[in-house]
DNA sequence: CTGAAAGCGCTTACAG
DNA sequence: CTGAAAGCGCTTACAG
């Protein structure tokens, strides 16, 4: 049978809530009888019903992550400073991939809202604002984590790439790159949105080649990134930017593939979205952009907790920057004179 | 203020026990009736508060899930299809990650096995079952995933790499190689015990050199895996078995970066924990072992959901087999008269 | 310094 | 076909 809060009381003979008290510390026990409390717990093996207390007191000290792929390093990397974060705090982590899918979006939002977690960070798919408004209840705690949406109602921690990119591209055209392709993940995402008005006020600004195909959305399925690869190299390009950590890796692998050598068939700008030792390998062939993703993880749990502690507290928008880091070895001598 | 059974039952003109029957589809109820009570619900907004809910019937309809290493890719993807075969059985997930340290695991088997989890699923670290199973109350739901106990009290789901390993060493040494080095995880987990004594036992047989630093073990820290290629480059190996899918990526990378080729420079053989465009780029020059960690995945959440729905049903140890892949293309030709 | 008791929001025998 | 009511295991005013 499982030990409940009367038979330690029973047992120890005192009430229940001293019991509930001694072990919350919440108001004054003398020591003897605490000593009897905790002989009484010891013996029985007694251990409190977290879900009865969370039924009791309304907090569940959990928090729902939706995230759109989990097996994405990017969003692994996420969930595990997260999950340290919180752990921290004595908070617990619930997470529902939605393979960005928006029906499994919705989904996971209305499953966790409804009193199985105290707030959620939702990394989310959707892209339109106000079916995701829709499905979260009054004064339910939200963070957006990584992708805002353009109503800024909840608060969310993101990264602005805008800067590194524009730099990027500029350092391309200055190193004599004409015609510069740019791959980014799927199109109504805001941070594909925002790195691609980077590229291209830089292409505008810098005076580069500005087609429409020079510019290729993946969805990270299939092998969508080697077609855009393979769309962009018949471009003729001379530099690339790849806008999205997952894909760029894989571009790395299928250049090499087909031949062509970073820095000198092609100039490579790559996003960095966590640390691999296939990064450090390829640091010294390409420029990477790097995302802060321990800092974006430790920003989303503190202000989801800020959230669910002090519910009036005003909305944040948190904007973290990527850095933006030129490879580490000089250009092939022969590259200058193109 | 929150909307409770009640209210609709207010509205609705019935009893809270209707309601709570319509909704749940647990006993008949007339036309009529839940036609009222839907209405009441939609007019109100009402949720059932899973908390309460899961209070009352003690099912949380919650997995937890203790992991070692959340970023690691293998993990990663066993995250992704429990969490895909939970969902669909309306089951939630929640994960802890241990970051290979055993006071962690403890921690967290004590919070999660707390009334907040059904049942656990357990990759562990731990190196001593008693300390192991101290922490799992009575008749708890267990079910340890990848790495297993000597003692056979909970359920298991594991992978044999047994087979495949002993295998690729008689093809290493078939092919002429005398020195065949062995690069595996932490030495105290059950999975690099058994690569290595399936290795041991190949090398045994097939009558190649036995040396105790022909051995090395990673601890996935800091540039361990390089610490150990080098060992073994020193050793004048002539074949390597990484018998881990997170170390296989990073020896290839290396053994790149040093100029050494595969199946020429050195035969390697790779565990593939996880599908990536970087496997497929390397495929034709190493022999590959794979395991299937979907299934895994798969076996985990079944097995769990079955401990926790008929509690007598017999312990289960399910072992299931990765394969061996011999490299796609065929030996350079220079190769065999070594 | 501590206790008696209400009550969180549901589900579920029991009764009719 | 439906309702009245107990009770899951805690916490927390209220009272002394």
């Amino acid at each position: 049978m499982k030990v409940t809060i009367s038979d330690v009381a029973k047992l120890a003979g005192v009430s229940t809530a001293t019991v509930s008290h001694t072990i919350n510390h919440t108001r004054y026990v003398s020591e003897e009888t605490r000593d009897r409390v905790m002989h009484a717990i010891a013996e029985l093996g007694y251990t409190p019903d977290a879900s009865a207390r969370s039924f009791r007191t309304g907090k569940k000290r959990t928090i729902g992550f939706i995230v759109p792929d989990i097996s994405n390093k990017f969003f692994a990397t996420l969930v595990e400073t997260l999950e340290e974060y919180l752990a921290q705090r004595d908070y617990h982590l619930v997470i529902a991939n939605t393979k960005e899918n928006m029906d499994r979006e919705e989904t996971n939002i209305r499953l966790l809202s409804a009193g199985l977690v105290d707030g959620l960070l939702v990394a989310s798919t959707m892209d339109e604002f106000d079916r995701f408004d829709q499905l979260i209840p009054a004064a339910f705690p939200v963070v957006l984590v990584d992708r805002v949406f353009p109503v800024k109602k909840y608060g969310s921690v993101s990264v602005s790439n805008f800067q590194p990119i524009y730099r990027s591209v500029c350092r391309l055209a200055g190193k004599g790159d004409r015609r510069v392709g740019f791959i980014g993940g799927p199109e109504r995402l805001s941070t594909t949105q925002e790195r691609l008005s980077a590229y291209r006020q830089a292409v505008a600004d810098c005076g580069l080649a500005d087609e429409e195909s020079l510019v290729q959305y993946g969805d990270f399925k299939d092998n969508s990134t080697l077609r855009c690869l393979d769309a962009l190299l018949q471009q003729q390009c001379d530099g690339l930017i790849v806008a999205n950590g997952l894909m760029a890796t894989e571009i790395i692998m299928y250049l090499q593939q087909k031949g062509i050598q970073l820095g000198n068939g092609i100039d490579l700008v790559s996003f960095i979205d966590y640390n691999s030792s296939f990064n450090e390998v390829y640091a010294n062939a390409m420029d990477s952009i790097v995302q802060p993703v321990d800092e974006l993880g430790r920003a989303a749990g503190e202000q989801i907790l800020r959230r669910i502690e002090e519910p009036e507290a005003p909305v944040l928008e948190q904007v973290l920057s990527s850095t933006y880091h030129p490879h580490t070895m000089p250009i092939s001598w022969n590259h200058s004179d193109r």
